[in-house]
DNA sequence: AGGTGTGAATTATTTCACAGCG
DNA sequence: CGCTGTGAAATAATTCACACCT
């Protein structure tokens, strides 16, 4: 899994998420027309302190303007381009069956800056179905894919037995992101990115809060 | 937001979701009638390190044998009764948009031991409709239900811009355990336990990957 | 004044390493 | 032996606090 770095420090994860939601409200601030905004401010709006949204952003620079605050147009720039958002990038979803056709029906939950090239799927009875704007080829057809439109990230939208199997299937395709929502711990190589959205954890995590409640 | 807390350790959110995935896989092995397991085996299997999983377990109890490695059986009943699962949770999905039906159309999404008890929106025209085993039900009658039929969980389903207006109700209705998956920074009290799925955050982390490949 | 940028201090989490039990 | 349980050490992440700029 790679270690993403910026000049020569390494960036934790909590980081790059905390960066996310600073340019949402960013941007947001930005609509309005705000001209600048404090440390402060984006500390209260996202949930966490100054002196975290402060060191955050030194990792990449000096934005700000002391006693000002950060300039909000500049920033939301600045900070899409340090999460790569300036360029468009082609998604695959793995896995035609109700989780992926959620997926790619619902235009939303792949956001803008995020463009679903193509569905896969290796059951000869879901090929050739269409979902939202993508017709579901044979998996077999990715490798070619990946080299030919070009495609960045994997969804992969599987159930949980077979899930290995086809990420090791993406990764030698040539895919160095991937998203899983089966809920299964896969194993990449160096070099391959993956995050996983677990839901069974979450509510797992709710129903621990639940029987556990604060004294 | 709650701090679970065992006796009179307070317990990491990761080693929270860690146990979560030991669950999983001693289920599977315990299914394959697998007698007993070595933190190390259990280490490989969710992609930790045997010492972590040691720990995660010692903060509950001894529950491994010197030499033998832990009983598979009685790990998963232990771990089940940790994280709360010995019962079932009542959740209801607030939303009835594109989100909130894929997930009450897709029972999967909730596994088992977490069931759908009701849906709730506020456009009339949505009321009343059926997704899944669900009817959308006005949210006014949430806090009635909550109180009469007892709901534990929210999952909310709704737009960014109205989440925390809605996430207010939701926890006055006197819900304490809260699924979000709009893009938004909530705040709720002392006592209310919140995680988030947050895709959009998940792709601009693959993003920023990709744009800082490992030297 | 007002607010950033950042080393230093603190707190949280993970890993080490080994005594001790079955 | 083999493998757990756990203090102690190492690492990582967050918060403090203040010099310094505008």
């Amino acid at each position: 899994m790679t270690e993403p770095r910026t000049a020569d420090r390494r960036i934790a994860d909590s980081t790059v998420r905390r960066l996310s939601m600073y340019l949402r409200y960013l941007e947001e601030l930005d609509a309005r027309g705000r001209p600048s905004a404090s440390s402060e401010e984006l500390a209260s709006l996202s949930g966490t302190t100054s002196a975290q949204v402060r060191k955050d952003l030194s990792f990449f620079g000096s934005f700000g303007k002391r006693g000002l605050g950060y300039p909000v147009h500049a920033l939301v720039i600045r900070i899409r381009e340090i999460l790569g958002l300036e360029r468009e990038w082609r998604v695959a979803i793995i896995g035609a069956g109700k989780i992926g056709v959620a997926l790619a029906n619902y235009g939303g939950f792949l956001q803008r800056g995020f463009h679903v090239a193509g569905m896969y799927d290796s059951d000869p009875g879901k090929i050739g179905t269409s979902w939202g704007a993508a017709t579901v080829r044979d998996i077999s057809h990715l490798a070619t894919d990946v080299r030919g439109e070009g495609i960045d990230i994997a969804v992969l939208a599987v159930p949980a037995t077979v899930a290995q199997v086809v990420v090791d299937r993406v990764v030698s395709a040539g895919i160095r992101a991937i998203l899983n929502f089966a809920p299964a711990q896969l194993q990449v190589p160096e070099g391959v990115t993956l995050k996983s959205v677990n839901m069974a954890m979450e509510l797992e995590g709710l129903s621990f809060a639940l029987a556990h409640p604060a004294p």
